[in-house]
DNA sequence: GTCTATAAATGGATAGAC
DNA sequence: GTCTATCCATTTATAGAC
């Protein structure tokens, strides 16, 4: 069981840097040391391999936005705390958050990962909502609509910053980030 | 020449839609009714390919920005005009920016094209800095921090609703761009 | 669980005839 | 400019020995 977290650690890291398609079992296979055959004993098709990697990362979401719910703090700056993940993807070799990876590619995905896509991005979408609504409730953020609307866009804002971050930079991401906090963060 | 034309707007509806690795001269070949050397005739790496691609969408956003720009309008309008490009891509099967397909996968592009992309980037990034300037200047918008900023927070809201509304429908990125106007564009 | 070997399909690319 | 034929590397996946 412990080769299986390996495999789906190293094919974390190569979601975040070329995406799902973009990696092979062979890739897998030379960084781990193993077999290819090795490797489809663990997960037979890719698409096991990506529903799994699926799982992994809603337990983590959950986790995480347990964590900053449950902790101190305004509610921008537990947007910010979220926030951090995409400054330190993009430092690490300009990665990618998984989750912004596989939407990127969601026409070519097998149709089991498109699901577990979607939950995904939901959880995402209802921790921003419940954080940005208990902030206004509390008089610390001011903003007109549904909160839901606008866990979309800071959530899009994000996403979107991170990827150009990829191409540009980081300076990008803190440039755009500053400018969101101006905008909805005060 | 006009072949080649013809292999350009097939490529581009297919990065649109799978992005730059996922599609082959296989997949042009059969949508063209021709041989896959035939392609290579014209275009004999696929980089070569990537690279022209890159140059027509750059002739093609020139011609956009002017046109938005020298015509009527607020500049908030002026930038809904260019969304609108957005929610037309969503609702086309869900097909996406082809920069911000070429952005998700900038750690796979041959070199020569992410030059190109980021190219690209830059002169969508300049459009809305003057554009939002413009609007600031005339009183029509205010924002603090700089206008280059503001066009990185307001182009990476755009993109990352996109890149969401192919996942969740078109109403994602309707809700989340009215979001946005509420937020800046008043 | 891991290996070697191999299959079958697909990817980008070239040679050379027409 | 277009074709057929072909090359070679890669990709997902399986069979079967250890």
């Amino acid at each position: 069981m412990d080769r299986k977290s390996e495999i789906l650690g190293l094919a974390d890291e190569l979601v975040k840097s070329v995406g799902y398609e973009s990696f092979s079992y062979a890739d897998l296979s030379a960084k781990l040391g193993i077999a290819k055959a090795s490797i489809h004993h663990h997960f037979p098709h890719k698409e096991d391999l990506g529903v799994a990697l699926c799982e992994s990362y809603l337990q983590a979401f959950r986790d995480k936005a347990a964590l900053i719910e449950d902790g101190p703090g305004t509610a921008w700056e537990k947007i910010e705390r979220y926030l951090g993940v995409g400054a330190a993807l993009v430092e690490d070799n300009r990665k990618n958050c998984p989750v912004a990876a596989l939407q990127a590619q969601v026409n070519v995905l097998p149709e089991p990962v498109r699901a577990k896509l979607k939950e995904l991005d939901q959880i995402e979408l209802d921790f921003f909502s419940r954080v940005l609504e208990g902030g206004r409730a509390r008089g610390e953020l001011t903003f007109k609509g549904d909160s839901s609307a606008q866990a979309a866009l800071v959530l899009a804002a994000y996403k979107g910053a991170l990827a150009f971050a990829r191409v540009h930079g980081c300076a990008f991401f803190r440039s755009a980030m500053g400018q969101l906090k101006r905008m909805v963060g005060v």
